[in-house]
DNA sequence: CCTCACCTTACGGAAACCCGTAAGGCAGAA
DNA sequence: TTCTGCCTTACGGGTTTCCGTAAGGTGAGG
């Protein structure tokens, strides 16, 4: 089992109940943090010791306060921690049960399990922290889903900009000149148009007003 | 201090930390429960046997499983319990920090106190529960600004359920048919873009698409 | 080289949205 | 009663979106 490991969780009562079931498993070291920032921290300290965690247990929202973060939530702490030791494993346990999100944190970030807080919470944890010991991924029974490729519609980041910009109020005869500007291919307004429609037809909406309110729905923006 | 009190709350690690919140305060009795249905139950039952709640302290959102339940989530149960137990208390504790559920929760349903989730969220909670002991209200400082009359743009139900018909795809003359049908007042075309024209300034929204896309995010839909 | 498939772009017309102006109706105050 | 303010409705015209059709460009495979 593994021997070292940090929690970064902003909420007290989860975090000590977590604490407790770490015990339990029989990890000897566990140490505990509420801000992102504290965590990237001592993961560099404990590396320089020579003393690296191996296992990162983490929350994805952390509710902000008076102190400024470098890495205010989640994915930030995240993104960072598998860029500079992507050895490192990752747990996130969390409420988010939406499908996109998830994907995203195994996809791009690579994450090595993803726990839904729900009552069987604790009891998945478990078993993710289980199977990520023996070199597996783990994705608790809420989002096992995420991952089955059929269940994703080939949207990609074009799609998700561009999705961005109309619910930032643009027309698309201006994300069209925006893109023209910034070199963005493809960036006419027939394109635009073009793309739009295909979303639309993806998501069952009758227009982008309705499109972007499933998107917003969805977690996709 | 209050003598009896139930917990509704479905995560099991929240639960206990809150249980012994309670005890520590002097609560004598303090009951939980995962659902919402057998919080309804219990407060039925207690109120038979002659010994009912003083206190219920519920989370808003419970998670969905196996269990069908006739009071899905925090909103329906409280509704029920404040139409048929006026007088009984009742404090909300959840993530939840957008305003306008806020709002509708103390003017609508006639809680007693709102409490976030947060870092300091148990301390909160306990100075929720002398407070509403007293006869007062309170909210954690994240949501102190929900009551402050001048917060409140004045979006009526006519507003919400324009923008949600807005939001499902409908095109504006398809809501003044509908309306003119329902026999509700406004419908005229023309009344239903002027509406939309002061919901865009009032949100400082360019079109109808970003102001879905801001009241999607400030949960008023 | 040519062909074919696919992507990007262009264009035109119908529908929907946005915005200003103005007429009708209704309630309260003078 | 008349006046006034407010809400609802009507209408017109400019803009944007929606939806075809079709022309140009590019890249893979024959």
């Amino acid at each position: 089992m593994f021997k070292k490991v940090l929690l970064a969780e902003d909420m007290e009562d989860i975090n000590k109940g977590v604490t407790t079931l770490l015990s339990e498993l029989g990890i000897q070291e566990v140490q505990q943090v509420q801000y992102c920032d504290d965590a990237y921290l001592k993961i560099q300290k404990a590396i320089l010791d020579e003393k690296p965690y191996e296992l990162i247990i983490t929350d994805l929202s952390f509710k902000k306060d008076y102190r400024s973060q470098k890495y205010p939530n989640g994915p930030d702490l995240i993104k960072k921690i598998k860029q500079e030791v992507p050895g490192l494993k990752i747990i996130v346990y969390t409420v988010e049960d939406r499908l996109q999100p998830v994907r995203n944190l195994f996809n791009i970030h690579g994450i090595n399990g993803y726990v839904c807080k729900t009552r069987q919470g604790l009891k998945n944890l478990s078993l993710a922290i289980k199977e990520v010991f023996l070199g597996n991924q783990y994705l608790s029974p809420e989002v096992i889903n995420a991952l089955s490729s059929n269940s994703d519609l080939d949207i990609d980041n074009y799609d998700i900009e561009l999705l961005n910009n109309l619910s930032k109020g643009m027309s698309q005869e201006e994300i069209s000149a925006l893109y023209k500007k910034n070199n963005i291919s493809p960036a006419s307004l027939s394109s635009i148009e073009k793309r739009l429609n295909k979303l639309r037809i993806d998501f069952n909406a009758n227009n982008a007003i309705q499109l972007i309110a499933i998107v917003k729905d969805l977690g996709l923006i």
